[in-house]
RNA sequence: CGGGGCGUGGCGCAGCCUGGUUAGCGCGCUUGGUUCGGGACCAAGAGGUCGGGGGUUCAAAUCCCCCCGCCCCGACCA
């Protein structure tokens, strides 16, 4: 490819509305233009990356046995309706209608079309274990788009679904596509995690997420260095402490104390000189419609996706000031586990807890020296705080280190829940007739992109790991009105084509200076500089990650130019 | 949905508070020339419904109201 004729408008600024790396990069250096919230153009450098990533998903996936479909991205009303999740998928599926008053959703993913396929399709256990994918634009109403493509309003997705003959079946297929993803994320270079994670929306036992490895990462995890437990914070278990031997000896007498205003947990531990971790914190939700007490230790965060399965709720949220007052008839601020009208269920942090500090129920007084069992009865122990980095590892007890990370793949083991609720069966060897069990597989193809450029870039840009980069090379005439400079570059081009490399030449007319902006800018992995020395027959190869340069003869330039690229692809 | 911010040539911004001639600056773009190893310089140009609508006023980019778009924070610590 020539630079002259490559539609690439890099920006020497950064938009003004874009707040993280790679989404300022990605606008800058031409690979994406925004066109409204949520929804971008995809220029062609951007295309030639995303290829690329496809390329990698589609031969591990036909390499694991899965086989590539192609299904409607506009969705039939009726296959939702049956699945149950018309209406439960909720305000993020864009719905509209067809002409005959038909109504239709853009697929924000495919289960239920696909088990429609299956389901008319499989009948025998002859015709099982399938695997289908496919790598198409999905598209989920978000909330909030942001960060640019990472959470978008159109983007485009692999997902992949397995339909199996027993639970057995279906969790080999669940490893064979951990292994599948893992290779895949491994092939493009970048640094993940697999973590064990909440099931979500889509449902099912159990899953895990691949986070790419990024501070701006909108998920967290944690993952313990000795044992290799890994799992995101919204599903990260907190180790059961033990209930402290004889702790009835250490109960001393509850103590009110004044305490005007002061309200939050900081403000408590200030005022009374305790420490956050001798607080109460007592929270209230509204879980599937009922008011609950939830006591945490005052430095800990209730996650509320554990909460959620904790309750194996539909729905929770926090209860506004008014609810608060109604169904405990206490002040916010000041909720005491005494007396309250409501069920108090405690997370495990709250165990070990003797003597410590809580609300008293009534404004402006908290009381010292609260027990539970003693004071209050705790309906039930459950585990809902965010396990935190330095906590113990649930599997080995070693601390465990917190990251933050971009979730770029998810795979599932559904079991039976579409199948049932569409009726997908298949005969089994003995006559009968039972559901499919399933399994599906999703990665963000776009986000992967952008997640690849928040691992990799520096303050001159991105930088591509070859694996998916746009070009593999970039050939760089310094001069392009200078003969000798020019055929030299000209030649060394043809001979990395041949080669077999995704090259670009930059030949246009420019300053070097300019030039070499634009080739760190866009972030191709490898440059041949062709520059004065051509008269002594050299050229310069510079690697963009390190900023390397090696001075080679002409003759050597394709190979060596191939020998550097091997050396950045086996690190 | 709640809160905050922003919207001025293609891009990044100033001007607005305190209304007043031709609405500026940098980058980019066009033409000519000089340059040519880290986003050159000189000269001459083109390009703007100041997001939209309404209002106040002799006069509105500027003040007021409504709407639209975009970004950030939040929807959590009782």
């Amino acid at each position: 490819m020539r630079f002259s004729k490559l539609f690439a408008p890099t920006l020497k600024e950064s938009p003004a509305d874009a707040e993280i790396p790679s989404h300022k990069l990605l606008v800058r250096a031409g690979f994406i233009r925004k066109k409204a919230s949520g929804l971008y153009d995809i220029l062609p450098l951007g295309v030639r990356v995303l290829l690329k990533i496809e390329k990698i998903i589609r031969e591990e996936m036909n390499r694991a046995g899965a086989q590539e479909v192609i299904l409607p991205i506009m969705h039939p009303a009726e296959l939702w309706i049956e699945s149950g999740r018309w209406n439960a998928y909720g305000k993020e599926m864009i719905k509209f209608e067809d002409r005959h008053g038909r109504s239709y959703a853009l697929g924000p993913t495919a289960e239920e079309m696909i088990t429609d396929l299956v389901r008319k399709e499989v009948k025998s256990y002859k015709d099982l274990p399938l695997n289908l994918y496919q790598i198409g634009r999905k598209f989920r109403d978000e909330i909030r788009p942001r960060f640019g493509l990472m959470r978008a309003r159109e983007f485009i997705m692999k997902d992949a679904y397995s339909f199996h003959t027993s639970d057995e079946d279906a969790e080999r297929e669940y490893w064979n596509m951990y292994e599948t993803y893992s290779r895949i994320f491994s092939r493009m270079g970048l640094k993940f995690k697999a973590v064990e994670a909440d099931t979500g929306e889509i449902g099912g036992s159990f899953s895990h997420e691949f986070m790419v490895i990024a501070d701006t990462g909108e998920g967290k995890l944690v993952f313990c260095e000795k044992c290799g437990y890994a799992a995101s914070t919204e599903k990260a278990e907190a180790v059961k402490p033990e209930v402290p031997e004889s702790r009835e000896s250490l109960f001393k007498e509850i103590e009110k104390v004044s305490t005007p205003n002061v309200k939050r947990i900081e403000e408590v531990s200030n005022f009374l000189n305790v420490p956050k971790n001798n607080i109460l914190k007592l929270l209230v939700y509204i879980v599937d419609g009922k008011p609950v007490a939830v006591a945490v230790r005052g430095d800990k965060d209730v996650e509320e996706t554990k909460l959620k399965n904790a309750f194996k709720a539909k729905e929770i949220r926090l209860a506004t000031e008014e609810e608060i007052e109604k169904f405990t008839g206490q002040p916010k601020g000041f909720l005491s586990p005494i007396n309250l009208p409501i069920p108090v269920y405690a997370d495990y942090s709250v165990i070990p807890l003797v003597n410590f500090v809580a609300g008293a129920g009534e404004k402006d007084y908290h009381l010292r020296n609260v027990n539970w069992g003693r004071d209050f009865k705790v309906e039930k122990f459950i585990d809902v705080a965010e396990v935190k980095g330095g906590e113990p590892c649930p599997k080995c007890g070693n601390p465990l280190t917190e990251k933050r990370g971009i979730e770029v793949g998810h795979i599932f083991k559904l079991g039976t829940k579409y199948s049932k609720a569409m009726n997908a069966t298949f005969v089994d060897e003995n006559g009968e007739e039972k559901p499919i069990v399933m399994g599906c597989y999703g990665i963000g193809v776009t986000r992967v992109m952008a997640a690849a450029v928040e691992q990799n870039y520096d303050e001159n840009g991105i930088v591509w790991t070859p694996e998916i980069a746009p070009f593999e090379v970039i050939v760089i005439p310094v001069n392009v009105k200078n003969d000798e400079i020019r055929e030299t570059a000209e030649k060394i081009y043809e001979e990395l084509k041949n080669k077999g490399l995704d090259v670009l030449i930059d030949d246009r007319n420019a300053r070097p200076g300019f030039k070499f902006k634009d080739a760190d800018l866009i972030g191709i992995p490898v440059q041949v500089i062709v520059g004065k020395k051509v008269s002594e027959g050299k050229v310069e190869i510079k690697v963009r990650k390190t900023g390397e340069k090696a001075e080679v003869p002409i003759e050597e330039a394709a190979s060596r130019t191939l020998e550097t690229l091997w050396e950045l692809q086996s690190k």
